[in-house]
RNA sequence: GCGCCUGUAGUGAAGGGGUUAUCACAAGAGGUUUCCAACCUCUUGUCCCGGGUUCGAAUCCCGGCGGGCGCACCA
């Protein structure tokens, strides 16, 4: 088959039969933004669904939900807004853009610091040459900002926000509640899908570059001293690596992910245990298992807060895509959000295994004394004392204040004691590992690999192989003929089946019975159920499976049990 | 953002300064037919948007929007 149109016969496919399609088209369309249709909409349900089942097995991972505005003070901090306000500078010659900060590399010491004004004296002092054209003609340096900017507040004085560029934010938001939650103990995860936003520069490539997507991420907060290890030998399935180049193994592998581990491919355990659990989960949703390999980044692509990371790839009419990263974030944002936000809340705490216990030697600062001495300077000489680290032998002494000064320290201001504590623990800031899925560009692959140009009797005949989970419909219901009966009895039928918890059916009385199983093939319907005059006799229909055509007569009430007990594969 | 190509029913295509824009498939109604896109009759529906040139624009020109490829960008 002609595979250079195989791309575009796919697409074709998903707008007629309304899975994916661009949106706002009647008035012209805008790059980036598509609608699921009625079929696709199911379809992107249920991988949904599909993903918060698969984690939701995890113990102690709940879901959240949180909203999409968000203030600029938080994506201040998770390092966003000053990651996304990165300066273009335009030469007015080629009309080529680049990042003026990249254009000052090794002319500054730190470019990025700059802003605008600044960049653009120095590109000009500096004589900098464009990279295509060489020549010297910049236009300004501006903001190329890939957040939605939007306000809080219809009227003057409202707070500035953006359209959340990733749902992770909303999680570290909720850390103290989920802290609480899971009553002070780690490891737990929380997880949220939803849409996020990143106005892109040139969306391209259908589903693949949105510029609204769909996303499902889950924080998981570990005690980076004591990370949750698992029992990585269940999952035997070789994996295709790609390690990161610039590092100790930097050859591509297959191999078991218990073994990458204990090779030190994949360097942490929790890490390894979310590379095994991504690729299960894209093997249950029908992801093509060799289509699959997972990356690791070099220290030099690493995002602004990921200390390690592994993207998970897929292949497809695109080529390798990124549809799954899973970063370990260390404890940055938690961290970040504590120092911007001043709260205290966004801590562990660890018991040592057995209390320590202090006694130390400390000059106690006898505060009727040190007051009237030194008046309002007497809190600081009081907080100097406390931190002293060495004791002097005698007295008196001279003592350094956080200001800079010095105090004379006399006999009589102190008092010599010794200090027992019992410290049993202590505060740590939670280490994270995120793993952060692309649904959209996960669907286009679970559509692109369950894509099956076949031929039929000499004709074209397409087939999606949909995972009867994910299908648009559990099971098509065709009369053989709309007349006689057998419509009214497609009918019950139709309405026994939906009434099955979960279960959606639809019916289809026109043309022929094999254009309705073609049709019903097309958008991967998995299972059809034929009712012929026979059927009114003896109530048994026909069931006919997607995958290999085949077909076995079934009493109702016996189908009806099947799928109640989501068996009907045994009745082939 | 830049450069090249491009936009005609639901889908895929043909055509093109002049009556009512063409074809296939799909879709709807009816007929026929006892299980895999059959057949017959009828039906619905299209020149991306705006401006210009012209007696007349779906056609030519300009701009916008959308799509493809390349460059740049992609936390």
């Amino acid at each position: 088959m002609d595979d250079k149109g195989r791309l575009s016969r796919l697409t074709s496919l998903l707008r007629r039969r309304g899975i994916v399609l661009p949106s706002f088209e009647i008035y012209g369309g805008v790059s980036g933004l598509v609608d699921y249709g009625p079929v696709g909409a199911r379809i992107k349900r249920r991988v949904v669904n599909s993903w918060i089942e698969h984690w939701g097995n995890v113990p102690n991972v709940v879901e959240i939900d949180s909203p999409t505005i968000t203030p600029e003070s938080v994506l201040v901090a998770s390092g966003h807004v000053g990651e996304f306000n990165d300066k273009m500078s335009e030469c007015k010659s080629c009309g080529g853009t680049f990042r003026s900060d990249h254009l000052l590399d090794g002319l500054h010491e730190n470019p990025d610091s700059l802003d605008s004004s600044e960049l653009d004296d120095l590109i000009s002092k500096m004589g900098v040459k464009c990279p295509s054209c060489g020549s010297q003609d910049w236009l300004g340096a501006s903001a190329m900002n890939l957040m939605f900017k939007t306000s809080i507040g219809a009227m003057g004085g409202s707070r500035s926000a953006f359209m959340r560029p990733e749902t992770a934010q909303g999680m570290f938001m909720l850390y103290p509640a989920l802290y609480r939650h899971f009553r002070q103990r780690l490891p737990f995860g929380a997880m949220q899908t939803g849409k996020g936003y990143r106005n892109e520069i040139s969306p391209r490539q259908g589903m693949i570059r949105l510029r609204e997507f769909n996303m499902a991420e889950l924080e998981y907060f570990i005690d980076p001293e004591n990370p949750p290890t698992t029992d990585l030998s269940r999952w035997k399935r070789t994996i295709h690596m790609l390690p990161d180049p610039d590092g100790p193994h930097p050859n591509e592998v297959d191999m078991p992910i218990e073994e990458a581990f204990e090779t030190g491919i994949v360097r942490h355990p929790t890490v390894a245990w979310f590379l095994a659990m991504t690729m299960q989960f894209l093997e249950d949703v029908g992801v093509e298992p060799s289509k699959v390999r997972f990356r690791q980044h070099a220290s030099s692509e690493m995002a602004h807060y990921a200390s390690d990371c592994w993207d998970c790839e897929l292949s497809g009419e695109h080529g390798w895509i990124e549809v799954v990263g899973i970063a370990n974030r260390t404890c940055h944002d938690l961290e970040s959000h504590e120092k911007y936000s001043k709260s205290g809340l966004l801590k562990g705490w660890r018991n040592f295994e057995t209390p320590v216990k202090e006694s130390r030697e400390v000059l106690k600062p006898e505060g009727s004394v040190i007051g009237p001495a030194f008046r309002e300077r007497a809190s600081d000489v009081s907080t100097a004392l406390s931190e002293l680290k060495d004791i002097p032998e005698s007295l008196p002494f001279t003592l350094s204040l956080a200001d800079g000064t010095t105090v004379e320290i006399e006999e009589g201001m102190v008092a010599r004691v010794l200090q027992e504590t019992v410290v049993s623990g202590e505060y740590f800031i939670p280490h994270v590992i995120e793993p952060a899925f692309g649904i959209d560009r996960i669907i286009w692959h679970i559509l692109d690999h369950n894509y099956l140009e076949l031929e039929k009797e000499g004709d074209e005949y397409a087939i999606l192989t949909l995972e009867p989970a994910l299908a648009p419909y559990d099971l098509a219901v065709l009369p053989l003929f709309a007349k006689n009966g057998m419509d009214v009895m497609a009918r019950q039928v139709l309405e026994r089946v939906s009434s099955i918890s979960g279960t959606i059916a639809e019916i289809d009385t026109s043309r022929s019975i094999g254009r309705r199983y073609a049709r019903a093939d097309e958008i991967g319907v998995p299972w059809a159920v034929t009712i012929d005059h026979q059927s009114l006799d003896d109530g048994a229909v026909t069931l006919r499976r997607r995958d290999d055509q085949k077909q076995v007569r079934v009493d109702v009430d016996a189908l009806i049990e099947s799928i109640n007990s989501n068996s009907l594969q045994s009745l082939f």
